[in-house]
DNA sequence: CTGAAAGCGCTAACAG
DNA sequence: CTGTTAGCGCTTTCAG
């Protein structure tokens, strides 16, 4: 790499000229501010990130720590973080805290030594069951920003990008109360994650208010180590008159589609079925299955915007909370 | 953050004191060293690692290009990249090229100034079909070494991990040959590309010795902007007598086989199919899917491996191409 | 208009 | 055993 020295040598000026000059200084006279630019592109010369860095200290860099990349829809918020952070001039680290603590722990402290200017972070299944958030208020005492996403914790003090989670499960569970279904079930295999709890709040709470709905609110759990495809077929058997599934992941909905459909239970006339579905699963699909849209990219935006507001003014008064439109998106699975 | 400096204050010492003790050196007495480093464990002290990379022309950190990180093969093999990174003590920064030159070059000129020891890459199809490779070149006559994976060119000299696409297709095409199949059909989106037509190869070559074969070698491809559904109905009504499919990407296989269920089609009694996917999109088949399994985390693993052996080791005479193995996995969509 | 010098935080040769 | 000094590449006063 040709550093300011190469180039100050070979113009016989100096170093701090050759800088200036780069810089389009009014202290440098337009004949050397030519002449430093034409050999600099000449000889191909890009400033030292590094060194830059430890001068202003100020990495340009974000970190983003993610659950699992595996799962789709932070794959999607992760292609939004980085178009966004890319556009704005930042790049991104990133680690994966596969759903671990301890992973995410480590993450922050490696990334803390002045490796990032920020994190962006949505944070693992284990965190969020055990409410252990130390390490994060931790980062936020160095006066490392931090922006949360999707799985956030009321307790941390800081900004936040989410979706409407409750709202989005009460709309939907109320079309499905307006299409006149007498029997809906509340499907998930995220029980324990703060988006899945607000999401099963939003069905209750439709369900509460519909007058006339006879069925008491039937919530179905599926854990990690059961069987999927077993714990549909169980469902089905034990509702055998369920005529309406508000499917809260990305997963179930479809599976239960198939399921239906294999036995012969007509899709949308005598089952409706609503997803929180990624539109990777459509073509998987058929009749298409209707879903409830996260606009995971503009999470993602949102999240780089905010932190990077936030790197530049430094702690405000209070924190924001940004709030992403979800979109209740009809497609063949409802009627 | 807390510098060597404050602890040199702290303890009445000198910094490079300070630093030798954290390091153990020989030089220092063992109290001294149990001193600095009691404060140090007290005040939580870090080594900035933006000084230590200036120092040190070494930043501990790789480049990842990735075309698509919504492809979940790649979303895949960017785990094992960071599973295998993080535990060798690096850290990943992350461009996605999204399939465009342009992005591929900045990203490469960014990342480039300093900012990491190396670059894995997999290359945008467009780079691919323009056979645009001087941006690769240029990084490595900078001696910053690069490893190319799955999808890589053959004409720059440089380490890569590769699985066998030629040997898996001609496999798989070897079992539904041997099933008895008469009419066996190519399917495919993925034409453009240099994995592609590899495993297009692979499949001419098994149909090419295949003794008794009547018919002739039938490749279906769809292209990006086809209507994926339509052209696989079209698949259908054009070829009647077809009994085998080998699907050469994530996608098409699963939607033939809905397909083929939908149209009453027996698999794998009249049907055999085998799909170059992931795991992942098994809970969305019935029968399950037989697959071609890439292995694609040990395709980021290996990518890591190759890549700091070569930071470590400098240019070699020759660079080394590695291929990871792939697996048929039949399920029941073979006999 | 240009240059010398200090310093970001760290390491390492060299001196004491 | 400990300290002084120089230097990684850059920016930024402050002198000239």
């Amino acid at each position: 790499m040709v550093t300011l020295k190469q180039l100050a040598e070979q113009l016989n000026v100096s170093v701090s000229t050759v800088s200036k000059a780069l810089h389009e200084s009014e202290e440098i006279s337009k004949d050397t501010i030519d002449r430093v630019k034409a050999l600099a592109k000449h000889l191909n010369y890009q400033p030292n990130k590094v060194a830059i860095s430890l001068k202003s200290n100020k990495t340009k860099t974000l970190g983003v720590i993610i659950p699992n990349i595996l799962n789709h829809f932070f794959a999607k918020v992760l292609f939004g973080i980085e178009e966004e952070a890319t556009k704005k001039g930042y790049d991104i680290i990133i680690c994966i805290s596969n759903e671990s603590y301890t992973k995410e722990l480590q993450s922050l402290e490696v990334l803390g030594n002045g490796s990032v200017d920020g994190f962006i972070i949505s944070i693992a299944e284990e965190t969020q069951i055990k409410n252990q958030i130390q390490h994060i208020e931790s980062v936020l005492q160095q006066d490392l920003p931090v922006v949360m996403f999707d799985r956030v914790s009321d307790v941390i003090n800081c900004d936040k990008v989410v979706i409407d989670d409750f709202g989005a499960a009460y709309e939907a569970t109320k079309h499905l109360l307006n299409e006149g279904r007498k029997q809906i079930v509340l499907l998930s295999n995220i029980e324990e994650l703060s988006v899945g709890k607000l999401r099963v709040n939003g069905y209750l709470k439709a369900i509460e208010e519909a007058s006339g709905y006879k069925s008491v609110p039937i919530l179905v759990h599926i854990r990690s180590n059961d069987d999927l495809e077993a714990s549909i077929d169980a469902m089905y058997k034990q509702y055998p008159k369920l005529d309406g599934i508000l499917s809260v992941d990305n997963t179930t909905g479809v599976v239960a589609l198939h399921k239906a459909l294999k036995k012969g239970i007509k899709v949308p006339k005598d089952l409706s079925i609503i997803g929180f579905s990624d539109e990777n699963v459509l073509p998987f699909t058929d009749p298409k299955l209707s879903t409830i849209s996260q606009h995971a990219p503009d999470i993602g935006k949102a999240s780089v915007d905010v932190l990077i507001e936030r790197i530049k003014k430094g702690k405000p008064d209070h924190f924001q909370t940004k709030t992403i439109k979800t979109n209740l998106t009809l497609r063949a699975t409802t009627k």
